[in-house]
Order: C-alpha cells, then sequence, then structure tokens
DNA sequence: CTGGAATCGTTTGGGGTCAAACGATATAGT
DNA sequence: ACTATATCGTTTGACCCCAAACGATTCCAG
C-alpha cells in the first residue's frame, strides 16, 4: 500500500485504514501487511521530508547527497559502483550526485592508479569537516523521532526491520 | 542515518551498525535512534524498489503514480491540493503526475463547478479497473515482504510506525 | 598476441521532487 | 461596487531517479 498521508486529525490513522478495509473488504486482503508496510513508507517519507527541512536545507544539501557524503565519510574512498550500492542508488544516478557534490569542493574524484575504468570517490577535508558537525544534529533529529517510543520499542524496531531487510535483499540486491 | 544499503554479506547488517559506533564513537550519538531510523530509511526504499519492478513495472506506473491513483480510487474525486497532501507529495508535483495519468487516460480532470480555481481529480473506468487488479498484487507483495515477522510482529510494526507517524505530524504536517 | 566478452562509469530520455514565483479566481472590508 | 488579501493550481529551475545504450578499458581464451 502507497503512502496515504492523511493527517488533519490526529487520531484518525487507524480510522483510515478501517475505511479503506471497509471499502475493499470484499477483496481479501492481508490487513497486517498493508498495514504495516504502507506506514513503513509514511514514516519514511515524512521523516525524510522532516531531515531535509530540519538539518539539511541549511546546508542545502539533498537527503540523497547527504547519504552519499556519509558513506564515504564513514567508509572511506571507495569506486563508484559499490558507493551507488551502499547509499541504495543506481550508479547512473551517483554519476549526477557527485558531479554535484565535487562542484561544490565536498567530493573528490580520481582514477584507479591500477584500473583505469575505475573512479576513486572519497570527501574532501571541508565535507569531512562539515559531516564532523552535521551528523551530530542529524542524529539529533532521529532521536527527536524516536523519543516517543520506549528503550524496548526502538530495539523492537530496528530488529523487526532489520529481519524485514534481510528477506528483501535475498531477490533484489540493489539496483544497478 | 541515511539509507546505507550494505548488502553483499547477509548477516553483515548489525556488524556494519558496530563498525559505524565504532568509528564515530568519540561522538556520543544516540546509537538506538541511528539504528531504528536508519533502518526505516533502507527497508523503505528497498521495499519501494521491489514494488516498483515487481508490481508496477510491467504496467509502466511510478510509485508515486499509483500512490495518487490508489488515493483516488479509494476515496474518489477530490481536489488537487488535498490528494497531493493525501499523496504525500507537493502540488507542484501532483500537477505533473496527473498530466501524465491524464495523457494515458488513466484520470479525469475538471474544474469545480462553484469555484473555477479548484481542480477535481478521480480516477477513469480504466483505471478503476487497472486498481481492481493491480491492487491485491500489490497487497500480495506486500505479504512476501512482512511474511518473515510473525503476526504479532506485523501488529507491533504498525503500532510502533503509527506513534512515530503521529509524533512527526506534529510539526510537519506535509508539503505543501 | 589477439579478438571477443565482461565490466567500468557516463550519457540519454522520460519522469518525479521541491520551493518560490506566478496568474486567475474568490472573498472581505470598506 | 471596489479594492486588498488570500487561495487555488501551474510554471520554473535545479536536482534526483531509473533503465538502457554507449565508449573505454580490462580480461580471457585460443
Amino acid at each position: 500500500m502507497p503512502a496515504g498521508f492523511s493527517s488533519s486529525d490526529k487520531n484518525d490513522l487507524i480510522e483510515s485504514e478501517r475505511q479503506v478495509q471497509e471499502r475493499i473488504g470484499e477483496m481479501n486482503l492481508d490487513v497486517d501487511a498493508l498495514a504495516a508496510v504502507s506506514n513503513i513508507f509514511r514514516v519514511a517519507s515524512t521523516a525524510r521530508y522532516h531531515m531535509e527541512r530540519e538539518v539539511l536545507a541549511a546546508h542545502d544539501l539533498s537527503f540523497t547527497a547527504f547519504t552519499v557524503l556519509w558513506v564515504l565519510w564513514i567508509w572511506g574512498e571507495q569506486e563508484a559502483r559499490h558507493l551507488a550500492a551502499e547509499s541504495g542508488i543506481s550508479k547512473g544516478t551517483l554519476t549526477g550526485v557527485a558531479r554535484t557534490l565535487e562542484r561544490r569542493g565536498l567530493l573528490l574524484r580520481r582514477t584507479h592508479p591500477n584500473d583505469r575504468r575505475l573512479v576513486l570517490l572519497s570527501v574532501s577535508d571541508e565535507a569531512a569537516e562539515l559531516m564532523a558537525t552535521l551528523f551530530p544534529r542529524f542524529n539529533a533529529e532521529e532521536t527527536t523521532i524516536t523519543k516517543v517510543l520506549s528503550s524496548k520499542e526502538q530495539q523492537q524496531l530496528a530488529n523487526i526491520l532489520r529481519k524485514i531487510l534481510r528477506g528483501l535483499e535475498v531477490d533484489a540486491s540493489s539496483p544497478e
């Protein structure tokens, strides 16, 4: 089930789902799966938008650009196709994102010394400094998002999502 | 924390998170929040891609186009700005998506009889038939995704996500 | 060695994405 | 009536997004 952003009324989340079930009740659907998956989409989309506005916009970074920088910052210099997979985008998309970041002086690009097909990407010093201040801000906002949950619920959530992820990664691998 | 698609090795999900924690351990981060939120992004992104490939691609529909159609199909004709909010996209984006769907004969557009600023959008008969066969397929894939979870876990997940959503919707509302 | 196959990152084409500016329309206040 | 003001959907510009085709480079089989 897709996003379905509803809102306006805060307490009609479940009511909305009930309405859906009523209208397509004859169809014999898996309502629990529908509720679980659709809420994943909703939360992810809302949280991403939240992060872009509250943390990233001030530095003129898109969520994807931040992700790419983050992967590079944590794991160090790496080849383009690997960075793309790790960032969850296609290699074609990475070409564009890397170009934007390079133009802004946040990303470094060099050809692999032993294989001229390969491109090695890494963060600039400026980007490293930026991430050192930006990522704690980002994490603080993650805390804001999850603080409505108990510590136990947070770990439950992470565990459940890891289970799903493992199942999903069997066939999917990642965009190519 | 952003997506971080990892993979290759199936069991390094937690190992990966541990590595991250080690490398930025001096920073005093909220590791539980990081794990929970980052996994939401990962799962959502992977699941969305999965749906596009397995269900939507055969009908040449983007995830967003499907979402818009779905909202319209379930809730009936409505004004553009409302549909945009409900679909989780900005009104500007909806203009383009609606144009694409209209061009393909899946969406109907008319001016509100009493207020000529407003545009009323609805699904065509063709789109209604399409959704009647497509949505059960979509839901079946949701089942595939969540079948690694127990029934209890599925409901736990939905409940936890609803909590987060309510917290997020206080300030954010939705894109405008 | 040398030609075919595989693999790399880039380009292309057709969308989706937002914020901000815009023109058209409706609503108030005077 | 008339003139601000508000609100609607659309346009604009810059970016993200993918699959598929592409040229460059490497690898491998004969």
